[in-house]
DNA sequence: TACACTAATTATAAAGATTATAAAGTAATA
DNA sequence: TATTACTTTATAATCTTTATAATTAGTGTA
């Protein structure tokens, strides 16, 4: 199945005009299979071993190629490093405020929110971006010692 | 009006034991009256007069203090700075993909966005975070030409 | 299959945002 | 007013991300 997933990128790269390179193929494989919410140097460093010359550049450059053709999300925090979400059905994370643990969890869709936004701002809306945070099970174990 | 924002901000800070500061009180200050959503640097360049030596760390520190306290939030994309909230009613952002125009609107609250995700994953939930993003309508109106 | 064209990769450097550190200063409290 | 702990300042360091130029490699076509 996500090797159906896969196929299914390659196809969206191919139909956009966008270059298949062993490096963007194994990238994408990653983020599919890794079922993880990478940053770009997580995927440097799971690469290294296949790719031992690939430059942190190349992987930067491909997430944002893949941003670009919708195939993958970028989730941003103050901190650190952005993480790179491959973009399947719609579903929003989950984020622990103490260890960073993202768990996905599926909703209908925020469409009427969207809706009001765009008649209240007369704003073109194009997507949103929805996040709950709070603390894990497991950190809310440890708390309570 | 805005001054009473600032005075309950201030009586939170005295609550939760959080010294108040020359610094602090200008930066909250800011923050209330621009009713924009500056990044630290922008704080910091607004502030050089009234404090000729004050440090960028001093603002990134004190906002990081009014986050904790939850005064303030932060809000985080990929590229650029991080932009700071001062927290009043609930409200969400629209905002414009092309030139970065932030824009308030508001919407209910998404308790049961927050509670379902707490249902399914475990979670004990604090707060969410949600954004919608387009093109404003004057990007719109260049693109037309 | 080989060629040509264009885009992608690499290596490196640079930029920019944020944090760490240590010394000096200052608010709160007794 | 003296003390103590917290803040600020100044500076350097870290870390993420992007820019650049030269090299390499996909892809469509002959």
């Amino acid at each position: 199945m996500s090797s159906q997933q896969l196929k299914e990128a390659l196809e969206t790269l191919k139909e956009t005009g966008v270059r298949i390179t062993p490096q963007r193929h194994a990238i994408l494989e990653y983020l599919i299979d890794s079922m993880s919410h990478p940053t770009a140097d997580e995927i440097y460093k799971a690469l290294e071993g296949k790719f031992p010359n690939m430059s942190v550049a190349t992987v930067y450059n491909n997430l944002r190629v893949f941003k670009e053709v919708g195939l993958v999300k970028e989730l941003t925090y103050g901190d650190a490093s952005s993480r790179f979400d491959f973009v399947t059905t719609d579903h929003y994370h989950v984020i622990c405020e103490k260890c960073g643990t993202i768990v996905d969890f599926h909703y209908p869709g925020l469409n009427e929110v969207e809706q009001l936004a765009s008649h209240v701002t007369g704003f073109k809306v194009n997507q949103h971006r929805m996040e709950v945070y709070g603390e894990c099970p497991q950190c809310a174990a440890k708390d309570a010692h």
